[in-house]
RNA sequence: GGCGCGGUAGCUCAGUUGGUUAGAGCGAUCGACUCAUAAUCGAUAGGUCGGGAGUUCAAGUCUCCCCCACGCCA
């Protein structure tokens, strides 16, 4: 890849703070994100890899009222618990923010006096339920009542799950709300901010056509709803709410928005910005306007996003309309990278069935790089992809128990038996030496450009090979029988094979970081550099290097094991 | 209902701008090896590429119709 970028802005889609995410969740965004946030490091980019919280919004009340606790309280407390988890799972970003900073405060202010000022910014009065009981307007989805339609008794005010009729929360007979159940409702009159997404349309149709290289899946959704029925629709950013970012002008107040606070679409993507900004202010930067002010440097950065199909249209539409639209010389993504749906087990994860895995769950009962394997060597690219414990089983214990795992371990015993636990001296390479060489040359080329164009599976797939590489190699030369005749040309083979197992703890780290890292541990190396030249890299293990034979990398999920979880994470199902 | 993504070996999936006998991994069967987490390596079997019509010298790969699954509908 003679083009590739030196400096990689990646971002996460950003998980809503209401409660743990499931393995789904995970797989259409954060892992793939660390994925190439990792691979990109190792190649010597420079790398700020963002994520945050998305914390505002009427969801996050209403968990927060569960607990009992001030929604601050609640969102710090969730932050905490998804950082941690984050953690967990290895997910190397630069920063974890939260949308509900002083920065994005700030900046969201300030964008949405920008699109004031450059006329995209219009003021509508709308018509909203309100219930006096929860002294509070309420969301669409938030009355329920009996279908005009069909006549089921518990539709949303937005669409009936019975019928699939659509409705407004007028139409329905005998309306409630759900957060109290009163039906003392009332449609008053409110004032709000439309974002004049219209007017923008045919810059983003155009910015959208020069995209032939990003997945058919971004550029597709993008397009219907530029173009379906009366094109791009403009889209209220205001509510009628506490918990948000107040609607203010960046230099003052905004007559007639008093008490409102901006929708969560509209400030939750203006987070992956000011998240540059809580990087520094966490000390962990000193200037993030490097990375998202074309006119300060950010020029030469390349931006890729990584997200789930469901929030395509916010990352193709409405931010780039606000970025845009502000007329200022703020990044623009250069690649998004969506996701399908992993479904679990026949039937989609669920949040309040408790059907499926969830990520702290995840960790609790395997290793985070048995899951970061997994679902990255079968990710939902190309369409949904199906989780099962059989499949899981199956790939974890052949792929890294068996042919992985099971590499390392026959090597090193294998020379600590019949040499020393140190990289032996003695023989030469021959022909089959030559011909492995070559073939691992040539995947490694392909993994390369498989990883720097995000293709996910054909990545794992190519990473696979060259590990079974390594066993094929050792069958075919047979160190155990060339011992017996010839123990230097067994010494040769199984230095070779040594400093295979480093090899392959650096170009396998993106996937499976711990196990890497503990490889490179127990070979007693630092020496992580990109293998570009495999000849030269099947020497950086020199004759005489001490290591440890290592224990079992990783352990095999048994049957017993498999037969537990299924039943446990079943969920409720009906 | 409209729109979107799919329907390729038992399973999970690849198949570039249409071009010789449709591929991979797993699983299955047989064999080799015995260093290793009963691991590994090799070989074999298995598909009328959802159905139908059409364009073409040539279609899994383009066009139209139909069927099925999933998703979205602000």
């Amino acid at each position: 890849m003679s083009s590739q970028a030196k400096r990689h802005l990646i971002t996460s889609a950003i998980p809503y703070i209401n409660g743990i995410k499931h393995l789904g969740n995970l797989v259409g965004s954060q892992l793939p994100a660390d994925l190439f946030a990792r691979y990109q490091r190792a190649r010597g980019a420079e790398v700020l890899f963002l994520c945050a919280t998305d914390e505002h919004g009427t969801p996050a009340e209403l968990a927060a009222a569960k607990t009992g606790k001030p929604v601050a309280e609640y969102c710090a407390d969730m932050w905490e618990v998804q950082a941690k988890i984050a953690e967990g799972f290895g997910l190397s970003f630069d920063h974890f923010g939260r949308s509900s900073s002083p920065q994005n405060h700030a900046l969201t202010q300030h964008f949405a006096q920008r699109l004031a000022e450059e006329g995209l910014i219009e003021e509508i009065v709308t018509e909203q339920v309100y219930s006096k009981a929860d002294g509070r307007f309420l969301p669409d989805r938030y009355v329920e009542g009996t279908c005009p339609n069909c006549g089921f008794d518990s539709a949303r005010g937005d669409q009936c799950d019975n019928c699939t009729k659509q409705l407004d929360p007028t139409d329905l007979i005998d309306a409630r709300s759900t957060i109290s159940g009163s039906t003392d409702l009332e449609v008053r009159e409110t004032r709000h901010l439309f974002l004049k997404q219209s007017k923008m349309r045919d810059t983003l149709d155009n910015w959208i056509n020069q995209k032939a290289d990003w997945p058919v899946l971004t550029t597709s959704i993008a397009k219907k709803w530029l173009h379906d029925g009366d094109g791009l629709q403009d889209r209220g950013i205001t509510r009628d709410l506490d918990w948000g970012v107040p609607v203010m002008r960046a230099d003052g107040p905004w007559p007639g928005m008093e008490g409102k606070v901006f929708y969560v679409w509209f400030d939750a993507p203006i987070e992956y910005i000011a998240c540059a900004g809580e990087w520094v202010e966490a000390g962990k930067g000193s200037d993030w306007e490097r990375w998202w002010r074309t006119d300060k440097g950010a020029d030469d950065v390349r931006y890729t996003q990584f997200m789930g199909k469901d929030n395509v249209p916010f990352h193709t539409l409405s931010f780039p309309a606000t970025i845009m639209g502000s007329n200022e010389p703020w990044k623009l993504v250069d690649y998004i990278k969506s996701f399908n749906y992993l479904n679990y087990d026949g039937g989609q994860f669920s949040t309040s069935r408790g059907r499926g895995v969830f990520m702290d769950q995840a960790l609790e009962i395997l290793p985070a790089d048995y899951w970061r394997w997994w679902l990255l060597s079968n990710c939902p690219e190309s369409s949904d992809a199906e989780f099962t414990w059989d499949g899981f089983q199956g790939g974890v214990n052949k792929d890294l128990a068996d042919v992985l795992g099971n590499f390392i371990s026959r090597v090193t015993k294998f020379c600590n038996s019949k040499f020393e636990p140190t990289i032996p001296a003695g023989g030469a390479w021959g022909d089959r030496e030559e011909a492995l060489i070559q073939e691992l040359e040539s995947r490694l080329r392909a993994y390369e450009a498989h990883m720097e164009a995000m293709e996910v599976r054909k990545s794992a797939a190519e990473l696979r090979a060259m590990w079974a590489a390594g066993n094929e190699y050792l069958q075919d030369v047979a160190p155990w029988s060339t011992f017996k005749t010839d123990p230097d040309q067994a010494a040769a083979q199984i230095r070779l094979a040594l400093n295979l197992i480093r090899i392959y703890a650096v170009l396998s780290a993106p996937f499976i970081p711990t196990a890497a890292a503990r490889v490179c541990a127990d070979m007693n190396t630092l020496d992580m550099a990109w293998p570009t030249d495999i000849r030269t890299a099947l020497t950086a293990l020199p004759e005489g290097h001490g290591f440890n034979v290592p224990d079992v990398l990783f352990a095999k999920i048994t049957d017993d094991q498999v037969a537990e979880w299924s039943e446990r994470f079943a969920g409720t199902r009906d």
